[in-house]
DNA sequence: CACAATTATATTGTGTAAAATATATCAACG
DNA sequence: CGTTGATATATTTTACACAATATAATTGTG
């Protein structure tokens, strides 16, 4: 049992952001063959989940939801309304706003990614208990972090 | 205490994924003025991490200590080199590889790196024992997600 | 009603990520 | 020695991610 040798606060090994960061990467690798097949990448699809819990939805709206800005969104919004799976319009109560709504196509793109939560999961050995402990932990986390980056702007 | 109605599998709220992803963006996001001030970006930061505990080190070895390929690390290397923080130089040895070593100007930034890791924790209401514990279980996830596809390669 | 302040999205520029492909090199074998 | 196969990096293409800036529309105030 040798542990790595310590190197003082700037040691790899002792960081949390590291294996996030790394956890983060690897995951969306995990999801990019079986997202390829509904014509999706991976913050599309984080995307399509919040559409299909509730749509239509502005662009700022959506970017609260994922923690993304509209610089991040729009470009990547406008490629899935090439895809035909969202269309984007203006507001015309508040021409400001673009609201993004669920093409049909993009309604019947929900079933077929029924699965693949189960599909992902499938593969790792691990239990639901731990992905729901794990989970619940970055959670908080992410409220943590998010919390400490809104007070200060 | 009203919890958030389920949506079935697709849930965003119930996904592990999801909130990895914004942990990892929003890290990042913290990460940023910070490491500004050093003229790093964060996954630079985590390169010089890297070639800090051991230099001279080869893209490939990099790539192995990050989970990154070579794809994503040669414009970034190349990006620190014209920053004077590391050189490229073939190995004469064997002239496929490249070897990465830190010049003095990347070895002496290494000081003033040393109070990032306090500075970030310390604007956090998060203890030291739960960002270990989080820690642990982030890298233990690593290790499988890692290990799965690895398998299938 | 004019007009400044606010709000919301678009645009631009820089910097990752990673798959796919190309290119070059080394090791091993006959 | 020359050839094959494996290895390693470079290049290209597509797709995020975000700061900074620009642009446009609404709201609040007098």
């Amino acid at each position: 049992m040798s542990l790595p040798v310590s190197d003082g606060p700037l040691d790899l090994d002792r960081q949390v952001c590291f294996p996030l960061y790394a956890a983060s990467n690897l995951l969306a690798r995990l999801y990019r063959p079986v997202l390829a097949d509904l014509g999706l990448t991976y913050p599309q699809y984080l995307v399509m989940l919040v559409l299909w819990k509730h749509a239509p939805q502005t662009v700022g709206s959506l970017g609260e939801a994922l923690y993304l800005d509209s610089g991040t969104l729009t470009p990547l919004l406008k490629r899935m309304e090439q895809a035909g799976l969202i269309q984007r319009a203006r507001d015309p109560q508040d021409e400001r706003r673009v609201q993004i709504d669920l093409t049909p196509e993009g309604r019947v793109l929900r079933a077929s990614a029924e699965t693949v939560p189960a599909t992902l999961v499938a593969g790792l050995s691990i239990t639901e208990g731990e992905i729901v402990g794990l989970r619940d932990q970055v959670r908080a986390l992410v409220g943590i972090i998010h919390g400490s980056l809104v007070e200060r702007s």
